[in-house]
RNA sequence: GGACGAGUGGGUGAGCGGUUGAAACCACAUCCCUGCUAAGGAUGCGUAUGGGUAACUGUACCGAGAGUUCGAAUCUCUCCUCGUCCA
């Protein structure tokens, strides 16, 4: 959530960093105003609240006394049909705030280019040159089915579009990959967790998805339980409405889960393979930081990740999100993208964002710092998407032949 | 699924419808005393938000929400969580 008292103070810089991510002025106007009105509001309530308790506290002294409590008692029964009144006002009030404001972004970071889609991200540098191929390269739907390793029909047959089943070298590369990701993540400093696939709409609510992107989300009938979409929503809630010590800090976690995506508005979009499915694993990084280290931070977590596909021996280049690219609660995110030879281009397999103090806002995540309580920083980012990566290895491990080539790292996690 | 019981501040744990934001103990912090492998004493010590330069002060919060009442941690209802027993 944004800061609001920021934006009673320093409202022209804030409206200025939120137009750049497309947010309307005249929205911020409004809410501006919202939150002056409910000021208002509650010192009206407070006030006459006042005057109840100490009338009421009065009342206790007449009675013990004994003496006439008639007069005091018409006084205090018409001070209440006021607070009521009044207490209406502001929980209406309260409400119209909270929904408006749950729904704006965060602030993207000045060093942030502007841009309008992803064609506007600007490429950080290039890791590992991509191998020219003799033949022309196969894509990876193509390779997954000729070696029996995935299963994109018969994934529909058990659930529907963008499903799949793995099969044989294909699903041992995928717990391959998982082990390895995970331990790799974890000689860096980041302690593995496991965590829920289930989580509730105050999980979702801290870390952003909700309450504006429901229609990506899947929700348990009946309850208010949801599949999440990334480990980024059970790992970042470990300490939601905790306040941390200093010395705990930062917290490195990382996690393998599953992930569930509706993928709304995706129709048409690679339809076709495992780039975009439904259900994909990933192996997650989130630290939660105190505000001056989370930089550093950040960027030992893009190391990490590309390192990860320098170790695959996978290329991959490292890109800058411009503001028209970059998602609901970043202030600023590197996606790394890997070089896929049979699509001729390079697809995104990680995205790694600072949210700085936007989700610890919402899920109420501080830290003692001396006296006072601190909002911490957190960060998220993939390490990697599984599936992509199966994808990368296919394609750039591929031989004339249709067979594929097992990266060396691998190789201790296949027994081979 | 059913029957009971419980949910209080970092922890343990008192709380009669009013003087309880909440005893006590532990932990923690600062100070004092003392000098030795430790002990004793003093003070402070929840969160959020408003007003005030500040001292200070208003309001809310005792699992969550609603209700009864002039007044609720304390009574009622609903829900959630945990425990025990039954199916």
């Amino acid at each position: 959530m944004i800061d609001l008292k920021l934006l009673q103070k320093d409202f022209d810089a804030m409206r200025t960093k939120l137009m750049r991510k497309g947010v309307a002025g005249t929205l911020l106007d409004t809410l501006k105003a919202k939150n002056e009105e409910l000021k208002i509001a509650k010192q009206n309530f407070e006030k006459l609240q006042a005057l109840q308790n100490s009338m009421s506290k009065e009342f206790g002294a007449y009675k013990r006394e004994g003496k006439d409590i008639s007069e005091l008692k018409a006084k205090v029964d018409a001070n209440k049909i006021e607070i009521t009144k009044v207490l209406d006002i502001q929980r209406q009030k309260q409400e119209e705030l909270e929904s408006m404001a749950m729904a704006i972004p965060n602030l993207p970071d000045d060093s942030v280019p502007d841009g309008a889609d992803e064609n506007d991200n600007v490429e950080l540098k290039k890791v590992l040159t991509p191998k020219t191929f003799s033949y022309s390269p196969k894509e990876h739907w193509e390779l997954a089915e000729e070696n029996g390793w995935i299963d994109f029909e018969r994934g529909v047959k058990l659930a529907t579009s963008r499903f799949s089943v793995s099969f044989g070298m294909g699903a041992r590369l995928e717990r391959a990959l998982i082990n390895f990701m995970l331990d790799f993540n974890r000689e860096r400093g980041f302690e593995e967790v496991s965590v829920p696939a289930l989580v509730n709409r105050t999980a979702l609510e801290g870390t952003g998805q909700l309450p504006k992107f429901e229609d990506d989300l899947y929700k348990i009938d009946g309850q208010e339980l949801f599949l999440i979409p990334t480990a980024e929503v059970p790992v970042t809630n470990i300490y939601q409405d905790e306040i941390l010590s200093a010395d705990s800090l930062p917290k490195k976690m990382t996690a393998y889960t599953s992930c569930f995506r509706k993928e709304a508005g995706a129709a048409g979009r690679d339809t076709r393979g495992m780039i975009r499915q439904h259900q994909f694993h990933k192996v997650e990084l989130v630290v939660l930081s105190k505000p001056q280290e989370s930089e550093a931070i950040f960027d030992e977590m893009v190391l990490c990740a590309s390192d990860i596909l320098t170790a695959l021996e996978l290329p991959h280049r490292i890109v800058n999100l411009c503001t028209g690219d970059l998602g609901f609660s970043a202030a600023h995110t590197t996606d790394i993208e890997v070089w896929l030879p049979g699509q001729d281009q390079y697809r995104e397999i990680s995205s790694i964002s600072n949210t700085r103090e936007f989700q610890a806002r919402r899920a109420k995540i501080r830290y003692k710092d001396g006296k006072k309580n601190v909002f911490v920083n957190t960060l998220n980012g993939s390490s990697l998407a599984v599936g992509r990566t199966l994808v990368a290895i296919m394609e750039n491990y591929q031989n004339e032949d249709g067979s594929i080539d097992i990266p060396e790292v691998l190789k201790p996690y296949l027994n081979i």
